[in-house]
DNA sequence: CACGCTCTCATCTAACTGTTTGACAACTTC
DNA sequence: GAAGTTGTCAAACAGTTAGATGAGAGCGTG
């Protein structure tokens, strides 16, 4: 594209803006994470994307290249996110707790994760790190005849529970998934169960 | 083009009987939960159902009403497939070994539930029943301090885990979600993990 | 054999979807 | 302020899909 000779721009209007290229981007990325994480990529409409957005749908295609472009940006975006969050420094109950809040929060990440497993698509996410895990068994956190991978396994399955299986919830506990009366009841059974797991 | 009447058809399969109404019913509703299950609703194509049971698509009108029909035709089965499998005789850790083994055989019937849960389709299934895992609470296979309803939960998302999160095996465990190690690994740990929690 | 149910095949269409095209306004640069 | 670039939009386009229709073959039964 235009050489590097482009200096710094000029200050882009601090207040309103009718042409906004920065702006758009993530009103449009915005909008495709609430629409592909609802629908799916099969189900999603390029028009919902858009009208969500408040901008024309054409620009996903100037943007991201179209709706599959669109999509993968979203999961490379959503990847670096998910990547900051671990803290060995927490107790396991609190850390696990603390990812429990934040699917709770905003389930778009995980509705989007399981999509994507559902329709076999392969993202290129690095192998996960159990170190973290052996050393809180070492330290008396995990039970000694668990496997650290499969307490990991089932740890995502726990806390993805809620958003996928929401049916199961009302069925179980005749409460909303969403409720705030679930969600504390989730975690504190949660925390009871890891609990259990220690000794 | 088609002009001249074709007479010879391509050869019938000698041996086997055609025009059965019965046989046809199931080998479409067999190819239909091949495909929901692999693709989900949107994503299923009629035209790929029809080929795999080897019918014309217009069957599916024919038979179903079409492909929401069939679809919803499959849902109902299923239902009912599902509701025979609790053996209260059965020690809690064999009957969840059981559930798994069957996930594991078939994991197209959760697949569909999941995918049901992520369109958020709500199928009328009746109220879970609690008083067998509080009778199994009473009887010392559960801790006291564990709620039957959440003891419940944990057990589908555990068993569903594999089918709905591949990725997470492969990225943790390092092995196909499929494959015969994990499957024996993954029956172990989880049997290790409710012995944990009867105490 | 004639009749009715089962099934196949080819064709059509109506709706819908993502993308392309072209016009044009907003903005930058000189 | 003029020229050129970038951002945005509306309409047209091309591909796909589910479903309808009608002609006709296979097959059991009266």
């Amino acid at each position: 594209m235009h050489g590097t000779s482009r200096g710094a721009r000029r200050a882009p209007a601090p207040e309103e803006r009718k042409l906004d290229p920065a702006r758009s981007r993530r009103l449009l990325l915005e909008a495709a994470m609430d629409e592909f994480s609802e629908k799916g990529f099969a189900g999603a409409r390029v028009q919902d994307i858009a009208d969500r957005a408040g901008l024309n749908k054409q620009l996903i295609t100037y943007y991201f290249g179209g709706k599959e472009g669109l999509y993968r940006e979203l999961g490379r975006e959503w990847l670096r996110r998910e990547a900051t969050f671990n803290d060995p420094a927490l107790p396991f109950e609190e850390l696990l707790a603390r990812y429990l809040r934040a699917a709770f929060d905003d389930p778009r990440g995980i509705r989007l994760a399981i999509w994507q497993a559902l329709t076999g698509e392969v993202g290129d996410e690095p192998r996960e790190d159990l170190s973290d895990m052996r050393r809180r068994q070492a330290a008396g956190e995990l039970a000694d005849d668990l496997d650290p991978a499969a307490m990991l396994l089932m740890c995502y399955a726990v806390v993805s529970a809620p958003a996928t299986m929401p049916h199961a919830v009302r069925q179980i506990f005749g409460i909303e998934p969403d409720s705030p009366e679930f969600r504390e009841r989730w975690e504190q059974q949660l925390r009871r169960i890891v609990r259990h797991l220690a000794t």
